[in-house]
RNA sequence: CGCGGAGUGGAGCAGCUUGGUAGCUCGUCGGGCUCAUAACCCGAAGGUCGUAGGUUCAAAUCCUGCCUCCGCAACCA
């Protein structure tokens, strides 16, 4: 079986997650059950980013210790992964032993091979805002974030050879166009940061004890290149007694992200596996950032939505699919609460759902509960909705590739229309005036219980409550008619269908 | 000349890599229908594709200059 593997970064617990965690993990989820329903053994990682100074500091803050105060807000991530019904298949902590262990061996691997090396890091250093800048960075000789005097300070610490690779780098980058993906991000880092240079990178402090130490030289914590980077191969068990998962699953097929991070894992990262001689990711996806309307989103600026909220309010479903219908997946998206009411209304409550209302409603009007076995043939309005459902999976699968999340909703929102459109077309209500159209009208229903089977499947990955909600008001019990491949037949339901109406699947939301 | 992104009918966006009738959703206006969550369906109005040049038989799409907005610059998804 052709094996997938997709991870999200492993985040930084300095605070509570809020939507734009959210937007990457539900992305990878959704991938990763798009790549799971057709057939793919799929392996899904996230995970926590747990070391470091601010998260020591901010422990301190809270009067805990550092291990504490990380395991508690762990648990609130996985809390918001399994609110926004997201089914990672491993939950990798850089404070996990094995994690250590793994990191540890690369470390003193790359050591021994002459790939780090001690040295002398000497920088121009904010100590209000413990940071280094190089000469480039500062405004008129100052901190570029606080405007302070900045002052020259040396610091031991090893150093990565990154320069070494970088040849090797852009070889890659040549010959895989796609590795980097989107395009315009390629462009940036190339020009950017590869072309001019790869300077050897500073992998050790001596300024925080929050971290996993290097063995070899008291003193020094391995700094967050070394340390978290390698999480997507030591969640497998790289270096460990047991490879075995590695060995299956590596390389990643995609490494998906956020912007601000592409840099590391589309140049550091890489460089870190040329160093081990293993193989690289087959693709890192940045995709951009959320704004709140029109603002950068954040803590500082008090802005930062909740997605707890926004489910309690809207159902998981639903912000699942808005998150993935409304944004280009790729560029920066707004995020508005008009926006969604607006989508969630006309997508999911006027289209979707209203459609799964109108089928069921006549089934039960016209035929008490049951679409009769006997049917007309199939006219050009019929054979017109047919063609449009058996080829709108290929269409889907055809963007999914390119993790055009919006243009593959798209897709299943084109037949949704049609299928309101054919209710138009054959107008139920005037066939069931005449007993003798009894077989057409029966037709027109099952074509339409069929169209919904089809939908059910297809908006599975984005929506996983949904399809439940639909194969239970069209008695859809056989889970044959469930499958991928299942949707891309038309006529798998069985005739004489039985069905019961339920609730409104997306209650319309009156505008506030 | 630090780098990158964006500027497309009222709003929000797609299209630009591989030039060739400017597309989608929402909104507005008019009509139809009544099965349905006052939902659905049809039609219409509305765009010098930021700007000035260039290449071309042909440019939103390629090239150059300029204007405006935004972001990044060692860890905010």
């Amino acid at each position: 079986m052709k094996t997938y593997y997709i991870t999200t970064p492993i985040y930084y617990l300095n605070g509570v997650p809020h939507i734009g965690h959210t937007y990457t993990t539900v992305a990878a989820d959704v991938m990763a059950r798009y790549k799971k329903a057709r057939g793919y053994d799929v392996k899904f990682l996230t995970g926590s980013d747990e070391h470091g100074q601010k998260v020591e500091l901010a422990a301190a803050q809270a009067g805990v210790s550092p291990q504490e105060f990380v395991d508690g807000l762990a648990e609130t991530f996985k809390g918001i992964w399994e609110i926004m019904n997201c089914e990672y298949d491993f939950y990798q902590r850089t404070t996990n032993p094995e994690h250590c262990d793994s990191v540890k061996k690369i470390f003193k691997k790359l050591y021994d091979q002459g790939d780090i090396y001690k040295g002398s890091y000497e920088g121009l250093y904010c100590t209000p805002c413990e940071t280094f800048y190089t000469a480039r960075d500062l405004k008129e000789g100052n901190c570029p974030t606080c405007n302070r005097k900045v002052e020259t300070i040396a610091e031991e610490c090893y150093f990565f050879k990154m320069s070494k690779y970088q040849d090797r780098l852009i070889k890659h980058y040549d010959e895989n166009p796609e590795f980097l993906m989107p395009l315009s991000r390629r462009n940036e880092m190339l020009n950017n940061f590869i072309k001019p240079g790869l300077e050897d990178l500073c992998v050790s402090r001596t300024s925080f004890k929050w971290g996993i130490p290097v063995e070899f030289d008291p003193g020094h914590v391995i700094y967050v290149w070394i340390d978290a980077l390698p999480n997507y191969v030591t969640a497998l068990g790289f270096l460990s007694d047991d490879d075995s998962l590695y060995k299956k699953y590596w390389p990643a097929d995609l490494h998906l992200m956020a912007k601000e991070i592409i840099r590391f894992h589309s140049i550091i990262w890489p460089c870190i596996l040329f160093a081990l001689d293993e193989p690289l990711p087959k693709q890192v996806f940045g995709h951009g950032w959320l704004q709140y309307d029109g603002q950068k989103m954040g803590k500082s600026l008090g802005n930062a939505i909740c997605p707890k909220a926004l489910v309690e309010e809207y159902g998981v479903d639903a912000i699942r699919y808005f998150l993935l219908r409304e944004f280009t997946f790729g560029p920066d998206g707004n995020f508005t609460p008009t926006a969604l009411v607006t989508r969630y209304n006309a997508d999911l409550a006027n289209d979707l759902g209203n459609l799964l209302s109108r089928t069921v409603g006549m089934v039960e009007k016209y035929f008490d509960g049951t679409i009769p076995e006997a049917q007309a043939e199939n006219s050009a309005i019929d054979r017109d909705l047919i063609e449009m459902a058996t080829t709108m999976l290929e269409k889907v699968e055809e963007r999914m590739e390119k993790l055009a999340f919006s243009e593959a909703l798209n897709e299943i929102w084109n037949l949704v229309r049609r299928a309101n459109k054919y209710i138009d077309e054959t107008a139920p209500w005037v066939l069931a005036k005449d007993e003798s159209k009894a077989p057409e009208l029966a037709t027109v229903l099952y074509n339409l219980a069929e169209t919904l089977r089809i939908l059910a499947v297809a908006i599975a990955p984005v929506m996983p409550n949904t399809p439940a909600i639909i194969r239970a008001q069209l008695n859809i019990t056989d889970p044959a008619h469930a499958t991928w491949e299942s949707a891309k037949t038309f006529g798998l339901l069985p005739r004489g269908v039985d069905v019961t109406k339920g609730p409104a699947a997306f209650p319309r939301i009156e505008k506030k």
